[in-house]
DNA sequence: CTCGACTCCTGTTAGC
DNA sequence: TGCTAACAGGAGTCGA
C-alpha cells in the first residue's frame, strides 16, 4: 500500500506538472473531496499554475499560484497517473487492473495533460489548504531526540505510535513491522518503555530502512514480506507470530524481537 | 489528554 | 463451479 516511499515516488512524477495550468478539473467521486464540495475545488484551482509538489508523510501537497494548497491523500489503493504515465503499476492489496472507472479525481492542464487520482477502494482523498501542523515529524528524517519526545511517557504499544500519523508522519503497516523486525525489538512494548539505547538504533532504523526500501523499490520491498502468510523468521528462522496490533495484522518474530 | 474500538470503502481470496 | 464471508489498512470519529 503506498506508504512515505511510494507517496514520495508519486511526488516526483508529479513534478511532471511543475509549471503548468489548470484548466479544468473532473470530480466523478463527491466523496472524495473532503469538506468542501466541487464548485470549491474548481474555484481554488482553475486558471492557476502548480509552483511546488512538496510530501509531509503520506500527504502530497501541491502549491497553486495565487495561494491554494491541494492536499491529496492516497489511502490504501490510490495511485497517481500524470500525463497517463503511472510510477507504480502494481501496488499491495489493490488491484493490478487498470480501470479509468477507478479515477477519484482529475486534474487536466491547459496544454493537454492531466494528473489523476485512480483509487479503487476509495479510501483516498482531496482537501484544500489541509492542516499541515495536524502532521507528525517526517520518519524517513526522524532524529533520536524526536523519536524520544514522540514516544514520551505513552503506555501505548509501541508499533501503535510509530504509526500515528500526528506523531511520526509516514510509516504504514508494511514498513512498521520491516522496521521493527530489523530493529529487533517487540512491536507489543510499550512504547514509553523503551531504553535510551533502543530509541537511537530504533531512529537509525527507521532512517535506514526507508532509504534502504526505497532503493529496493517500496514498501513491500522489505525481508519480512513474503513470510507475511504462516511464514519464518528470515533471520532464525522462528515461526512468526501472527497478531493484532493497533487493529492492524502484525508480522513479527518472537525470538529476536525482544 | 490518552488510547482503544469502531466505521468506512471495495477488490481479492479463502472456504464451503 | 459459484457463491458468501472474511480480509486488507489509512484515517476520522467517538467514548471511556
Amino acid at each position: 500500500m503506498p506508504e512515505l516511499i511510494e507517496i514520495e515516488y508519486y511526488r516526483q512524477a508529479a513534478e511532471a506538472a511543475l509549471g503548468r495550468t489548470i484548466s479544468s478539473i473532473e470530480t466523478p467521486d463527491a466523496a472524495y473531496m473532503k469538506r468542501l464540495g466541487a464548485a470549491d475545488f474548481t474555484a481554488a484551482l482553475i486558471e492557476h499554475r502548480i509552483e511546488a509538489l512538496r510530501r509531509i508523510g503520506k500527504l502530497l501537497l501541491a502549491d497553486l499560484s495565487s495561494g491554494p494548497v491541494l492536499g491529496m491523500r492516497f489511502g490504501m489503493t490510490g495511485r497517481i497517473i500524470v500525463d497517463d504515465h503511472a510510477p507504480i503499476d502494481v501496488l499491495e492489496y489493490s488491484s493490478d487492473r487498470n480501470e479509468p472507472a477507478w479515477d477519484r479525481f482529475v486534474v487536466n492542464f491547459a496544454d493537454g495533460g492531466s494528473l489523476r487520482m485512480r483509487d479503487p477502494r476509495r479510501l483516498g482523498g482531496v482537501e484544500l489548504d489541509p492542516d499541515e501542523s495536524a502532521l507528525g515529524v517526517e520518519a524517513s528524517t526522524v532524529t533520536e531526540p524526536q523519536l524520544r519526545a514522540l514516544l514520551g511517557t505513552s503506555r501505548s504499544k509501541l508499533k501503535a505510535r510509530l504509526m500515528d500519523q500526528s506523531r511520526l508522519a509516514g510509516l504504514g503497516n508494511l514498513l512498521t513491522d520491516e522496521t521493527l523486525w530489523r530493529a529487533s525489538i517487540s512491536p507489543v512494548r510499550l512504547a514509553g518503555a523503551l531504553r535510551p539505547d533502543e530509541i537511537e538504533h530504533l531512529a537509525s532504523m527507521i532512517r535506514a530502512t526507508v532509504a534502504d526500501l526505497t532503493a529496493r523499490g517500496g514498501s513491500h520491498m522489505g525481508d519480512l514480506q513474503g513470510e507475511r502468510v504462516d511464514g519464518h523468521c528470515p533471520l532464525d528462522g522462528a515461526e512468526l507470530r501472527r497478531d493484532k496490533v493497533g487493529g492492524r495484522a502484525t508480522i513479527w518474530c518472537p525470538e529476536h524481537q525482544l
